[in-house]
Order: structure tokens, then C-alpha cells, then sequence
DNA sequence: CGACTATACGGAGACTGTCTCCGGTTAGGC
DNA sequence: GCCTAACCGGAGACAGTCTCCGTATAGTCG
């Protein structure tokens, strides 16, 4: 990629980020590139849908989390709090902008989004502190990964929609982490 | 309310239930009007937001989760068939149109929408049914209906989204009940 | 260093959808 | 049959998306 080009892209996306926080995700594309100083094609060339650009700026976003799940795992936490710990983080950092949680439940079973590798990585994540809990045996027996997956989506989505602070997604998280555990 | 007027209403309503139907919540409105046989104004006259006409379109819908809770409250069935019927029958009737799960999300706490006061309904006929739930002995001491009816939400919104079979939404509702149910 | 070319730029403008405004029409009472 | 308050319609202003193509320049090569 030529110098100039990288230069524009990397102004791009700061812009994006910038915009994306203030306006959500859902914010005039047309803006971004006026606030990057580039125009508009230019924009356009670099990332021809929104959800191109929302998934490079959501670049270290999968990073985070796949993070977060290898800290958790590792951490050898009782289920109950290592759950509770991972779920938290998980709507916190799929809540950063607004809208993203809704981009991401769509792309999680659209393998034409530019997003949907993003969302393998997560539920890849997902499965991973699923089945570090399942191996202590603490998970009921027919709990797929994936519909967790799902759901947590979902309360991220309702938390976004609603401007739920963050905290409050807490009694609805408690109840999935109930409807997963074996019970006591 | 003049006879042409009630008639024109009544246009853009059949109209828009067919164009929601096919192309969800989100269609042109301009569309609708053209469908209807109408001038554009004649619809933002009859409805000034999107949200006042989905409102509109959906007078009954409302109604019949209303029923469907009184159903399930008189019906006395065990509590987890009695709440497995009503969450299907409630993601069902959410998941009409494409779209709907997410507006009526975003409505639930915003009273300035309005849907707003549709929720209101919903929320009430959920209080309902998990209060018949509570009397018997059932449920979880510390449910709040509130949460659970975003939690709900939540999994309708996701299977609209993820355009999830009907059926499949079944798993995820599991979850719910098992985290809202007393251990047996 | 200067010339050349592949690569990238930018913004005018086509297109689509939202929503308003107001001149023209009509229902319904008298 | 007349009058007027209520209603209609669609032209057009506005905003956002996305493309196209004439122009500019980075990087290479002699």
C-alpha cells in the first residue's frame, strides 16, 4: 500500500472512532471522511460498507476480548464468579459503541458480513470459558455454547438499546448464569 | 374524523401492513403512500413518525399478547409449560416483522415513543404471568419481570436479527426459564 | 535527477428516502 | 346550493449513500 494511502486510512479510522463514540455506529459515513480530511470516495475506497469500517475499528476490539476469555480461564475462579465475570466483560466491551451490539447479532449468522469473522473469534472465545467451567463439571449438560453466545448478544443488544448503564445488565446476566449452572 | 380521512387511515394501515410484512419495519415510507394511493403528507399528516405508524399497525398485536397471558394465567398448566408457552407465544407475536423486536427494545424505556405505552401493555401482561408463576411457588425469590421481559426481548430481537427459525429461539428461552425457576 | 506509470485522491452529482409546505379540493353542516 | 373547516397531494428542500472520472502524486527505473 502506497505511503499516501496508509496515511488516509489511518486517519480515517481515527475519525470513525471518534465519530462512532459520539454519534454511534450508525452516524453519517460522509462525515467521517469530511472530519479525516479526505473525500469522499476515498472513504469509500478504503472500506466500501460501514461494516467494513466498523470492523477495522473494532480491529483490537476481538483482540480484548479473546484476552479477557484466556484471563478468565486461567484465572481458576469457581464457575459462578468466573461466569458472571466473563459475561460482564463481554456486554461492556460489545456496548463501546452505540448500535454495535445489533451490527454484531446480525453478522453472527452472516458469513457475507465483513463483521462475521470478527463474531467466530467471539464465540470461539465464548466456547472456550464455556467449556473451562463445563470440565469442572458445573454446566448443565445441554447447554450450547453458541445460544449462550446468542443470548449474551441479546442482553448487550437490550442494554444498548435502552441505555441501560451498564451495571444494570447485571440481574439479566444472573438469570442466564442460573439457566447454564448446574443447579446447586 | 372526516369519512375521507378515516378512509385514507385506513388505506395507509393496509398498506403498510403488507409493505412491513415484506420488507420489515424499516421500508420506505414514501412506498407506503404510493401503495396506499396517497400523498406523502396524507401519511406523515395521518402518522408524523415511523413509530407512530408501526404503533398504529400494531393496535392488535398488542391485544393479542394481552390474550395470550390471560390464556396462559387461566389455563393452570404446570408453571414451566405455562411459561414456555407464553415466552414462544410472545417472541412469536414480537417477531412479525423484521425489525419490531428492536423498536419495541428501544421503546421500553423511553416514554417518549410512541410505542412506549404498547410496552406498557406487554410488561404488564408478563408481570401477570410470572406473578401466577410466583403464587405457586415457582419462581426464583429475587425475579424482577422487568428483567425478565428485556431478557426476552432480548432473544426475540436476536432471533429476528439473526433471521433464526421460529423454533429456534426455543434453546435460548430454555435458559431463561431454567434461570427463573426455583431448583428443583 | 527527470520521466513514467500504477496507484490513489477528491468532490461533483446521481440516487434514495424523509418530511414540509401550501395552493387546491371536498365533505358535510346549514 | 353555499360556505368553510378539514383534508389532500405532490413538488421540492434536505440529508445520507455511493460512484465516476479527471487530476495528482508516490515510487521506480534509466
Amino acid at each position: 500500500m502506497r505511503a499516501d494511502a496508509q496515511r488516509n486510512r489511518d486517519k480515517i479510522l481515527d475519525a470513525a472512532r471518534a465519530a462512532f463514540r459520539e454519534r454511534g455506529a450508525g452516524c453519517s459515513l460522509d462525515e467521517i471522511a469530511k472530519r479525516a480530511g479526505v473525500g469522499a470516495g476515498t472513504l469509500y475506497r478504503h472500506f466500501p460498507t460501514r461494516d467494513d469500517l466498523i470492523d477495522a475499528v473494532m480491529r483490537n476490539w476481538a483482540e480484548r476480548i479473546e484476552a479477557d476469555s484466556q484471563a478468565v480461564v486461567e484465572s481458576d475462579l469457581p464457575p459462578r464468579t468466573a461466569l458472571t465475570d466473563w459475561f460482564n466483560r463481554f456486554v461492556e466491551n460489545v456496548g463501546i459503541y452505540q448500535g454495535a451490539a445489533a451490527k454484531l447479532m446480525s453478522a453472527m449468522d452472516d458469513p457475507k458480513s465483513p463483521i462475521y469473522r470478527k463474531c467466530q473469534v467471539l464465540v470461539a472465545a465464548n466456547a472456550k470459558v464455556l467449556d473451562s467451567v463445563r470440565a469442572k463439571g458445573a454446566l448443565r449438560d445441554d447447554v450450547d455454547a453458541r445460544e449462550v453466545m446468542r443470548l449474551v448478544s441479546g442482553v448487550a443488544s437490550v442494554a444498548d438499546s435502552s441505555r441501560l448503564a451498564p451495571d444494570q445488565a447485571g440481574p439479566m446476566l444472573a438469570i442466564v448464569l442460573e439457566g447454564i449452572l448446574k443447579p446447586e
